[in-house]
Parts: structure tokens; sequence; C-alpha cells
DNA sequence: AAAGCGGTACTTTTT
DNA sequence: GTACCGCTTT
């Protein structure tokens, strides 16, 4: 029963067959983490160990089912099945709806997304007559999901000095109350944000010894993926959880640690020996992924950073290419370039679409990207950016089923009362939502019955909200007799959804009715299809499909559509999505200063020491070939800029970059294979382009007098001369050290902010 | 009440 | 460049 450990190296099956006690399993890139995570599941059931007693805690919903699918190859499917196996916020979702009796949400509330949430706040900060410029929702959001991170309650938040003093020079003091307000809100609409979920869950085995007692009997194993990326709430709820028999295995790699933005804290895989002083370390640093300049070249650039686990990550595959650098005069001609390479990859090398993706910083990024793609007729698919489920005609559907799963769901109602138009306006609306919030009842009841709350509204209107009612209500009394493709059917009909597009007959009405009937086919899939523990008879609801789809992302959905149309694509997605991911061939574009590292990542050396993890995870998920590209200008927020190169690139070791930006050659001499490129690129970018690059690398221009100059010999008022932009007045001074900044009015160029480490200037007076 | 127009302020990463 | 807001007109 045992035999599938002769799949494992010696590193591996020891981590696999340590099953008790706490285990802390430091697993570099490409070192089979995944492998070990599976195979030590397998080997617990194989054991005898009941599934329902292993509670096996992921990053992603993706990472969940792939898992799942491997160890059911293993140990067969019931097995696989039955094991609790998921992300944290849908194992303890599915958790919280079924201890509604303790925590006083019902069992049917809803999930918010960040749109909702994002809605929520600015309703809450109009009402207030906060100024919308100092409280923006995005900045409110962020503070109070920090709070919900770290456990701190509405009342901490309100009592604790540090934040009220932080809030206070922020000039935004109210922040505190808008949290409260907020949270009522939420209770009213009997919804949770994706933060609650994890704070409601600490409350529910704070508050509840028995359900602590419970959980803590039932799970008797317990496994975290990707530990590193785990915030407080997480951290606390598996700590609480595994604190009766410590079998607590944990997987991870601080040097993978790319969501401290969003809470994640790395002292959770660093303090772990604190937590658990009998712990077992196991270290997995064969690279089985990547060629040896691939890690390498990651390696040398990691070492840049202070904190960290020492491990050596090796790999005994072959040596494999350098790693490709070329730079581009802009965006486009990088995309070119890009499409250009990808072509030429797939005519001469055999390399298939989904062999190959090209990785960025930001999501807007994408956009030149598509278009050479495009052009060039490479098949490609985009993730993140807006996805599915967050377009307007997808989410208004989704809002349709939210109202008739839980009718006290007010963004749900505020998003459809009047899509499409049955002339229910703003001035209606406006009274529901006031009448509301002054009875502190939710919207719904003063929709239901306005006379109640003494809301003047004309007969009218009255009757087109009471048919509103009427119909949600009706379908309500379907959602446990039909299944949720059928409710699906009957919302879009009975709520003119399908109507209102049909007789818009734009192609833009168009595209919205096939993204409709895309969300059907997905809710008949889901109907038909009893993946579910509860079995074969069970029916598949709305409320479960929903369930599902608030914690779904695009990168799940998309998964699903790739295996049912079996077509493949370049992947195009930021390195964060990119997590987990491997490809043989890998594009990083974009590689420049105050893009990546990331303008807003300067500050400290924390972030920046995160942003360079996430460059780390980036080169690593290539397997065959990288190649890195930057942009000499850029456009960004529509106006020209220039760019230099990313600082990641000089930490490379030279010997594994094949150099054709030529920075690392002070005469700026032609790479050796310069030619080939330029052959590629020839093809499709302009012949400009490459004939001013070649103006620049024979090193022509009189740069003999430019030169960097430090900080301190600049005085605001100086006219300097660019080699680019020409004579210039400096207007401004900041930062210190390597982030020394001038802000230059050119002449001819406008306001150009240098980086004065890299700028080349000369001062004229 | 709804659609259309023009000005404005943004873009880090996501369960 | 574009998403979003508030103003206008019908």
């Amino acid at each position: 029963m045992t035999d599938f450990l002769s799949d494992l190296n010696e590193a591996q099956k020891k981590a696999v067959e340590a099953t008790d006690g706490a285990v802390l399993v430091i697993a570099g890139a490409g070192s089979g983490k995944t492998r070990v995570l599976t195979y030590r599941i397998a080997y617990l059931l194989s054991k005898g160990i009941d599934p329902f007693s292993i509670l096996a805690l992921t990053f992603t919903n993706k990472a969940a089912s792939e898992m799942k699918e491997r160890i059911a190859s293993l140990v067969g499917r019931p097995k696989a099945k039955s094991l609790w196996m998921g992300t944290f916020h849908s194992v303890f979702a599915k958790i919280l709806r079924f201890e509604s009796e303790r925590t006083g949400f019902p069992s049917n509330f809803t999930i918010y997304d960040t749109e909702d949430s994002k809605r929520l706040l600015k309703n809450i900060i109009k009402e207030q007559n906060f100024d919308e410029k100092e409280y923006k929702p995005a900045v409110v959001v962020n503070r109070i999901s920090n709070a919900k991170n770290n456990l701190i309650s509405v009342e901490e938040y309100n009592n604790d000095f540090e934040i009220q003093t932080y809030d206070s020079q922020c000039k935004r003091p109210h922040i505190g109350l808008i949290y409260k307000l907020y949270q009522q809100r939420l209770k009213k609409a009997s919804a949770m944000d994706f933060d609650d979920l994890l704070f409601n869950t600490n409350v529910l085995l704070r508050d509840h010894p028995e359900a602590l007692y419970k959980y803590q009997n039932k799970f008797k194993y317990i496994l975290v993926d990707e530990y590193q990326d785990t915030n407080f709430a997480q951290y606390l709820i598996v700590k609480k959880l595994s604190a009766n028999n410590e079998n607590i295995c944990v997987v991870g790699d601080d040097a993978q640690s790319i969501y401290a933005f969003r809470g994640a804290n790395i002292q959770n895989i660093i303090n772990f020996k604190k937590d658990y002083k009998d712990f077992s370390l196991f270290k997995l640093e064969q690279n089985y992924r990547s060629t040896k300049n691939i890690v390498d070249a990651a390696n040398s650039v990691i070492e840049n950073n202070k904190e960290q686990i020492k491990k050596a990550v090796w790999t005994n595959n072959e040596e494999g290419e350098r790693i490709h650098l070329f730079n581009a005069a802009n965006e486009n001609e990088e995309a070119a370039v890009i499409g250009a390479k990808i072509f030429e990859l797939m005519k001469k090398e055999n390399f298939t679409p989904d062999n190959i993706a090209v990785l960025y910083r930001t999501n807007y990024q994408s956009r030149t990207l598509e278009e050479s793609l495009r052009k060039l007729s490479i098949p490609y698919k985009v993730f993140g950016g807006v996805s599915f489920y967050q377009r307007k005609e997808v989410k208004d559907l989704l809002a349709y089923f939210r109202l008739i799963v839980n009718h006290y769901d007010e963004q749900a109602f505020v998003r459809i009362i009047n899509f499409p138009a049955r002339g229910i306006g703003d001035t209606t609306l406006n009274k529901i939502l006031v009448a509301a919030n002054e009875n502190n009842v939710p919207v719904w009841d003063v929709a239901e019955n306005p006379a109640n709350y003494k809301v003047s509204i004309g007969s009218n209107i009255q009757n087109k909200i009471s048919e509103f009612v009427f119909m949600i209500k009706s379908l309500k009394t379907q959602i446990n007799k039909q299944n949720a493709y059928e409710i699906g059917k009957l919302t879009v009909n009975n709520s003119g959804i399908i109507k209102h597009y049909k007789d818009q007959e734009t192609p833009e009405s168009e595209m919205r009715l096939e993204n409709i009937d895309e969300l059907l086919n997905a809710l008949k899939e889901f109907a038909e299809n009893p993946d579910d523990v509860e079995g074969e008879n069970s029916l598949k609801t709305i409320e479960l499909f929903l369930e599902e789809a608030a914690l779904m992302t695009d990168m799940d959905m998309e998964e699903n559509k790739q295996n049912a149309d079996n077509k493949s694509y370049v992947s195009l997605m930021t390195m964060h999505s990119a997590k987990g991911l491997e490809f043989p061939v890998v594009f990083l574009a974009g590689l420049e200063e105050n893009l990546f590292p990331s303008q807003m990542s300067l500050e400290s050396s924390a972030e920046l020491e995160e942003e360079r993890r996430l460059f780390y995870v980036a080169i690593t998920r290539g397997m065959k070939k990288v190649f890195m590209s930057f942009a000499e200008t850029r456009y960004r927020f529509g106006e020209l800029n220039f760019c230099e190169h990313s600082r990641f690139i000089d930490e490379i070791d030279q010997k594994h970059i094949d150099d054709m930006a030529g920075i690392f050659s002070t005469f700026n001499k032609k790479p050796a294979n310069f030619e080939s490129f330029a052959e590629s690129r020839s093809n499709f970018v302009s012949v400009n382009s490459i004939k001013k690059k070649q103006d620049n690398n024979t090193g022509n221009n009189d740069d003999s007098e430019f030169g960097k100059l430090s900080p301190s010999s600049l005085k605001v008022d100086m006219t300097i001369q660019h080699q680019r932009f020409g004579i210039g007045t400096i207007q401004l001074l900041e930062g210190k050290g390597e982030n020394a900044k001038a802000h230059v009015l050119f002449n001819n160029f406008g306001k150009k902010q240098l980086l004065l480490k890299y700028a080349k200037l000369k001062i004229l007076s």
C-alpha cells in the first residue's frame, strides 16, 4: 500500500512519513512541494486515517482541486472526495454556515466581494458627509481589512490609541466610526466580506469552546499549504485547531512570500519553531523544474534579501540557455518583440501556446501585449483583470440570485432594483435607503412595506416595487425545489434581462447576452455534476452555486473552460497569479524601475524585499527558457515616461544573462546573437525603431560630458542638461541615497522625475 | 427617469 | 487611455 513512496526522493519521503507531531517543510521553488502534500495525505489515508478527519488548507481553489485529483488517482475517488480540502475562505465559510446558531448570522449569509464592500463604504461615507477626497473607499477598505486580518474588532479599533493617532495624522479620524457602521450594515444585510470569514471563525472558536473542541476532535490531521502567505487570523485558526494533538504540517517557502500587502505575515513561518517546540524540519532543496541557469539566476537575486530561512536550492537538470534579456524603445515595441519571439518559438521549436506565459507586474500591462498577440493570430488568454465574475451583466444576474437566496442583501438589492429599468429611480431608492437606516432595518423590509416606515411613494411606483418584491419572493419558493440551472433560467426570463439586451441589438449587448449564456452554461454544468460529498441524490441548488462562485477567482473558472474546449493558449497574467504554476517558456515584461519594483514599494526595505521575492517567484516559473524585457519609454496615465531598467536585473549574476540589451557592457558592444533577434524583430517592428536602437549601440552620441551626479551636487533652480531631454530646470529634490530623485522641468519635454542613481546629467548653471 | 456629454482623477499585487 | 462622476437634455 505504501509502494507509491518510491516516487519520492529521500527528503520528500521523510517529510511524508513523519505523520505525527508538528512538521515544517521548507520547500524551495520547484522542489515538489505539492507532491509532498498529496503523497502525505495519500499516505495518511493508506494507513487507515478517516478522510473526514483530515483538513488541508490551500491558497487557491485551483490548488485544492488539483490536489484532490491527484490524491484520487493514488487512493481512489471516494476517499479523496471526503477530505476537507479547500481555501481558508471556502472551508471556514462552510463551517460558519453550519454553525449559524452560534454565529448570529443565518446560514444563507451572502459573501460580499471587494466591489460590494467599496460600494457600501462609499454609501456610508456619503451619508456621513465625510470628505470623499480624504475617505477613498479603496483606502478605507484597506484599513478595515488590515484590522480584521489582525483580529482587531470595532471596539478595539476605536479604543486603540496608536490606531486613532495614526488615522488622525492621515486626516482620516473617522475610519473607526466608518468601520463600526460598515459592520452594522453587513450584519443587517446578512453579509460577510472576505475578511469576516476568517474573523468570525476566530470569534466562533474563541467564544464557543464546545465548537472549538468539536473541530479540534474532528480534524486530527491538519495540513497547510503556502504557509508563508498566511495572515494572523489564519495563523490563529490553525494554531487553535491543532492545539490538541499538534498533528500539524505546514509547507511553504519564505522566499515566495508575496502577499504581505494583504496581511500575510512571513513571521508565521519563520517563528514556527517557537510555536511548536517539538517540531521536525524538512528542507526540500532539489529543484526538478528549471534549468541550472534559471535556478542559479534566481538564487543570485534572492540572496540580496536579509530576512530569510537559509536554504540552498540546486538542480540536477541541464545547464540550459542563459536568460535572454532585451530592451525596446517603448511598450508597443516590447510587446511586438515578445509576440514575434513567441511566433518563432512556436514555428521553429514546436512550442505550443500553453507552453508559454507572459508575466507582468500590473494588470494594465496586458493591453499592449494582447494587441500584439492578436495581430499575430497567436491564441492567448488573459487571467485576472476584469474577470468573468466581475462583468456587469454577470454581477447583475448573480445579484438576482443573491437577493433570491438572501432578501436582506443590500448591495444586491441596490444593484438590481432598477435593472432592467422598471421605473424605480434614484429618488425612490434613496427614500428607501434612508428609511432603512433611520429605522435600523434591512432595505428589503422597507421595500416590502414602505407604508410601515412612513415612506411616501406614489401608488404607481409603489406597484412597481411590489411587483419586483413579488417576483423575488416567488423565485425564493423554488430554490429548494429546482436546481441551480432551472432557477437561473427562470430568473433570466422573469427579470427581463434577456429582453433588455435583445432590444438593444448592439455588438456590445450581443456580447453581454453571450456572457449570460455562459453563466447559464456554468450553472448547468454545476447542477448536473454531483461531485459533492452530499451524494448523488442531493439537489444542486442555486445557494450552493453562489457559495462557490463568491470565492472563485477567474483562474478557477478559466481552468474549467480550458479543460472543456481543449484549446491551447498563451497565458497572460500578473506575477502574483503565476504563483504555483510552471511553464516551459516564460516572458517577464516591463522590468523597469517604478513599475517593478513598484513605485509604492520603494519606501521601505520590507516592501522592496517583497518585490524581490515576487521577482524570484516570477523567474522560477520558467522550466526551459526565460526572457526578460524592459521598455525605455512607457505611457502611464496617457503621459510619456522615460524608464530605467529594473534594479533586479542588475542583481542577477551576469554570467546567467544573454544580454541583448547591452546593459552590462560599458562599450555597448553588440552581443553575439543580436542578429537573430533583430531578424525576428524586423518582421514585425518598424525598421525605424531598430535603426534608432542601433544608432544608440554604436555609441555615436557624444555623452562623454554627461555623468551620474551625487544628490548633494544639485540644488533647486539649477539648470541642467540631460542626454535625451535636453535643457531643464530642477524644481524639487527628494529621496535619499539610492532613491534620490530630481523633479526637472525640461524646456521641450515637460516635467520629468529622474532617479539620480541612473540619470546622466550635466550642470549648466 | 434615462440617456448622453464632458470633465476629472487614477492604476500594485487578490482570497 | 479609461472608468467614473455630475451635469445636461429629452
